[in-house]
DNA sequence: TTGACATACCTATTTGTTTGAGGCATCCTC
DNA sequence: GAGGATGCCTCAAACAAATAGGTATGTCAA
């Protein structure tokens, strides 16, 4: 966790779960195409990635999930916990720092 | 290079080492050094990735290099070509795209 | 009813980038 | 002359994500 660099890029799969759960519980498959679509198709992350991210996430505690039938279907929808709401906080304050000190580099003038 | 994201994160040295050198040729070393300063200390990139972004780069055309005796010192000023500077173009828009898009997926209140 | 496609889950392998650690040499300061 | 900053470099390892695979059910149309 704890690296030179706050995992900007590498990061950004578990921010936005940690975001889209901080809304309302969803599953594995919905949260792959939510992606998608809610950042009007600029980003794609593959089921090989947000699968094991959420595998991940529940080990830590970061969310919890249950199961549920729905039309024959069975589902796995998952939820974010306190803790997750937490460390949703600070990716969030870790992406704004990211953001700005590129934004900072981009933007500078001078030499 | 095309996958299926725009190699937003990854490509982050790749864009602020081109960024750096449309501004004044630079070399390495100094480059590493000015990423944190420009970025205020959120990003650093050690050299263990400076250098070979530069190699690359210069095989890929997109820098040119000189040698430049400076006080005894024996440095390595690298140059922006035009196919860096179109690169550098290219870059910029993916970044402003991705930031674009999970600004998107966050600021998103719906549902 | 069969075939294609979307849904829904999962994992293993590969690819690629960055980290961390090292090595080398010169210069300056104490 | 020792330590630290400068300046270059590379390799091994850690890690994330892409790719590609596997399973199974539902739906729709031919």
């Amino acid at each position: 966790m704890s690296r030179t660099n706050p995992n900007f890029l590498n990061g950004v799969p578990e921010l936005l779960v940690l975001k889209l759960l901080s809304r309302r519980e969803m599953y594995g498959y919905e949260i792959v195409k939510a992606i998608e679509e809610d950042t009007g198709e600029t980003l794609t992350f593959g089921e090989g990635c947000i699968y094991p991210c959420l595998h991940f996430l529940e080990e830590k505690k970061l969310v919890s999930s249950r199961r549920k039938d729905v039309r024959g279907r069975s589902r796995n929808y998952y939820q974010l916990t306190r803790r997750g709401a937490e460390r949703l906080e600070e990716l969030n304050t870790d992406w704004d720092r990211v953001t700005a000190g590129i934004s900072l580099l981009m933007r500078n003038k001078h030499a």
